[in-house]
DNA sequence: AAGTGTGAAAAGTTTCACAGCG
DNA sequence: CGCTGTGAAACTTTTCACACTT
């Protein structure tokens, strides 16, 4: 939720920039498929649906890419940004949880696509029939921290029952997970250097609610 | 994504401030399960995690419901925030793209305790084995339209695969869709009265890895 | 004494607008 | 000329701190 950790640098630029440049490597994928190799800010602005000037100070965070006059080289750009996400590399994922939103979560292909690799499942009581329909193994929870340790993994993707939430949370915590990304609608507590990342499907259905009439 | 609409007031309520009101919402519950009937804002605060100043500033958006001194009557407080998301009635929401994540966010019943009743789901091919699992009513798209005007639905999810979000958006903005809960990757183009409410599971990913180390 | 309501300060973020480079 | 990079202005949101009420 934040940090005021060990990050140097880093630390002023906006959490809604990092977001953003999700977006614009999204963008700049495409315009690589494309054959695109240079891009101007007003081009990707429009694409990413953001400002000129907002993507310019955006990418500045970062340092200086662009021509005067020519715009930013699509290569360098997707460079840069996946650098700054910390996606050179794949990135070992496992999910928590798999009753129906882990396991729709499993069989959605969204996240390979992206760069991360869901290695893993665990559940309470793992469903054997369930589990043959996806291709991923499901383990049993007792064995999350071996796993954890073994493979070095840093995210975790959690669906357990509200009720089990912050148990399998400290859980992960200890054995050395660093980013959670949390579907149960409640308040995680974790220590500074951990990040959770609240998806709360019907909190984003009740924020619309406030705009219809 | 923003609105300089008609509505009084509201306008210059941070957004933010509208998620919250959820939170604050199912906070309350819990208390009120719990047989509260006072709250002060340092407590309500603290379970859902936010700080007592920042408490007061959101409620104090929708008027002086506090007794200074005790604190808030919980039962007035629901009220208020039920009244503020448009949330007094049953609100009926449909379901387009009945795929994998489709089909799961409708096993999912987080939507239905909130106060939302999804009432039918539509697919380009609707599956009618898988929809045999579900409870509720699977149709062919196109009859999207009739359906949304003969239930004066308000509200949709939106599961496309990305190369038919925007048309489909089309559509349901044509009939009279005015919120549109998106988990395609994409930026939908949509009028100024009309509400779109991303969620990008892949984004959400990328987003932790900025924060592992 | 306990706790709200809120001006005013601080912090965070976006946008403008333009100098300066290729 | 076209487009980046960025100071400075504008705007938004959070936090402080305290007067005021029960």
């Amino acid at each position: 939720m934040d940090e005021e950790s060990e990050k140097p640098e880093r630390l002023d630029i906006p959490k809604k920039a990092i977001y953003r440049l999700s977006i614009y490597h999204r963008c700049l994928q495409k315009l690589k498929d494309n054959g695109q190799d240079t891009v101007s800010s007003t081009t990707l602005a429009k694409a990413a649906g953001v400002k000129p000037a907002q993507l310019r100070r955006d990418i500045g965070y970062f340092g200086q890419f662009g021509t005067r006059g020519l715009g930013y080289p699509v290569d360098g750009l997707i460079a840069t940004i996946r650098e700054a996400l910390g996606r050179e590399h794949l990135q070992p994922v496992i999910l928590v949880g798999a009753g129906n939103l882990g396991s729709a979560l499993l069989r959605y292909h969204g996240f390979q696509k992206e760069g991360f690799e869901v290695i893993a499942a665990f559940d309470a009581r793992p469903d054997e029939a369930r589990a043959r329909t996806l291709n991923i193994p499901v383990h049993d929870v007792t064995e999350l921290e071996n796993f954890i340790f073994n493979n070095d993994v840093k995210l975790a993707i959690l669906c357990v029952p509200i009720g089990f939430a912050q148990e399998v949370v400290n859980r992960l915590v200890a054995s050395g997970i660093q980013g959670i990304l949390n579907f149960s609608p409640i308040m995680l507590e974790v220590p500074a250097d951990v990040t959770v990342n609240n998806v709360d499907l019907a909190l984003e259905l009740e924020h619309l609610g406030y705009f219809i009439r």
